[in-house]
DNA sequence: TAAACATATAAACATGCACTTATATGATTA
DNA sequence: TAATCATATAAGTGCATGTTTATATGTTTA
């Protein structure tokens, strides 16, 4: 990773970052994420298997959709949400990693 | 990186993500934390860097003390903070290119 | 067309948060 | 000790956002 390229972001590269990270700090978002890894699923399995709001649910999807990390499909009456990048569930492995790694030396076993 | 590993996120894990990726969640911050990549830096020297207030800095700077994102040493009068993992602009890194890819996709070039 | 189902949207509320202005704390120097 | 410099904190404000409750939209089936 050419450190210059990354001392050089744009204002606009930086409100993408920020604009993706949001999107990433929700837990139920995390989780809705989460649960479409292996297939994707629609509005009312996700309520279900998450045990949350089916509004709630829907509202945690559009603002997923905004940042693009879900795609939609409709099947009759049933919309199918799934991720639009897997890579996203890698991002989050990669986020946990570095929190985990931070408290680790915050406790003195780093 | 193992599925099993995520699909069984403990509910503390997905706070200590979602608590991350709120803290890279501020164009300032990330800001803040590309300007200590090379070096730590003391506060007035990232106000006179980043053109913002004293008083906002020294605010993100908690927060990012809050995630343990960022660590401090007192010398003399000034207060140098430095990234505590610089994986982190890696993270930083690894958000720009997953926002650029899904935008790209978005526009049809994907 | 009416009824039932799946999903989205609206309204309302509480909370959080970025930012500014003003002030306090703490360290250095005269 | 007084004055100055560096940084942190407090108070206040406006705006975004997570959640609930209620309702609307859209699709299928009878």
């Amino acid at each position: 990773m050419p450190s210059s390229l990354i001392g050089s972001l744009q204002p606009e590269q930086l409100e993408e970052i920020a604009f993706l990270a949001k999107s990433l700090s929700d837990v139920n978002r995390l989780r809705i994420l989460l649960a479409l890894e292996q297939e994707s699923k629609s509005v009312s399995v996700l309520v279900e298997e998450l045990g949350l709001s089916q509004p709630l649910v829907s509202h945690h999807l559009r603002e997923l959709r905004r940042t693009l990390l879900v795609s939609v499909k409709r099947k009759g009456p049933f919309i199918y949400y799934s991720l639009t990048d897997e890579k996203v569930i890698e991002m989050i492995n990669n986020l946990l990693q570095l929190a985990e790694g931070l408290l680790t030396r915050k406790s003195g076993f780093g």
